[in-house]
DNA sequence: GTCTATACAATGATAGAC
DNA sequence: GTCTATCATTGTATAGAC
């Protein structure tokens, strides 16, 4: 599995090898324009290459974006990893600090150089190619560290309660990563928007915390 | 706006007109096998129609697919605001029961006839074409009520806070409305699974409530 | 007004030459 | 590895019969 990530710009796209390139070109039009929008045309036209050059190095344009969305995927949730880590470590036994390190990261990339991956990410959940969503469905490993956790902090909690109330936290953090925000703000007259990242996170963590019957927190 | 509903299958479908058989093979069909493998072709061939009948009858198939989004969306809200109505006369500033009025409906179309059209509303939230994704994220009316009723209910919380509670909420419930239980199904290792309709609302409130602060329900 | 046959441009994918 | 040429399928549009 190829990792961009970890060279990523080091020469201009123009040297990069053609499978990177055309990683790179997919990553940023599907982040701007959406799935539907993006054609294997456009694809190779932003990258430079010619259009057998996918099926080439992808296979077909779906495990293009599979292959994608798997890299990006993989570096979330090992931030996610490392967080719940040092929350194990540092306050062992604080279910509200495993659910701070479950929603962090998605919260840190939105104004990072990482925002492309995110916005990637998000689009893959809702558009994405049925591999992509299928992929989603069946992959829980990441997940299952996040449920033993909890169950630590929570002893008293039924493992049947846990784990839907850990599936419903889900949806408050997937709805929270489509970014599709627009809707909050129709309905808040503009009040309301993702821009304070602390503030955003603190009330992700608050809700889904009282979703697991936990009390609020204390002021900081 | 046609509304199938109003008269379902009182003639057999090779009677009825071509608009409404077009309107019933593609409900069935993208509840069944989603949005991008369904083609206009599957469509007219189920339906027994000519490939031009849908572009005379619904313009694209795209709109084709937003016109049934539409009646289907109208009749679930219609239900929701019904139960909304009876929760302010019957039990007014309880938030709890405001809720429940939201979540409810859905739960409910599960293991109805309605369990087709569900299927579909939950299919196009995440894999419909633009202009669905467009109309859910813009039209907002019907959730206005429910912002109003939860703000008399729950007077000290300030309205900032209420709308991003509500926002989680609605995260909380789609995700659900998503069918995609298998994820939980794989996490519990079978356990999990929404075939109890009313425990599932019953959870689907609990969290919520608590999502807003609200105290655990008493047994009943 | 309704419906059908046909045609069209664009898409993802592939075979085979270099 | 890379390219050109070509393929079947897709959504859509048009012309014309009833």
């Amino acid at each position: 599995m190829s990792d961009p990530s970890t060279k990523p710009n080091t020469h201009p796209a123009s040297e990069a090898g053609a499978k990177l390139r055309i990683f790179q070109a997919a990553e940023a039009l599907v982040s701007e324009q959406g799935f539907d929008a993006v054609s294997t045309r456009d694809i190779v036209a932003k990258a430079g290459v010619n259009i057998a050059a996918v099926n080439y190095h992808y296979g077909t344009k779906h495990r293009l974006l599979l292959e994608i969305f798997r890299v990006r995927a993989t570096e979330l949730n090992r931030e996610r990893s490392q967080l719940l880590r040092v929350a194990m470590e540092e306050r062992p036994g604080d279910a509200r600090a495993i659910l701070h390190a479950l929603v962090e990261p998605a919260t840190l990339w939105i104004s990072d150089e990482r925002r492309v991956a995110l916005r990637f990410l998000n689009r893959a959940r809702s558009e994405g190619p049925l591999e992509v969503r299928e992929t989603i469905r069946t992959d829980v490993r990441h997940l299952r560290r996040f449920v033993d956790a909890l169950a630590l902090a929570l002893p008293a909690m039924p493992r049947e309660d846990l784990l839907w109330r850990f599936h419903f936290a889900l949806g408050v953090l997937h709805y929270n990563q489509s970014a599709d925000y627009e809707r909050l703000s129709i309905l808040s007259d503009g009040t309301c928007a993702p821009d304070d990242r602390v503030a955003l996170l603190r009330r992700l963590v608050d809700f889904i915390a009282g979703g697991f019957g936990l009390p609020p927190a204390a002021a900081s």
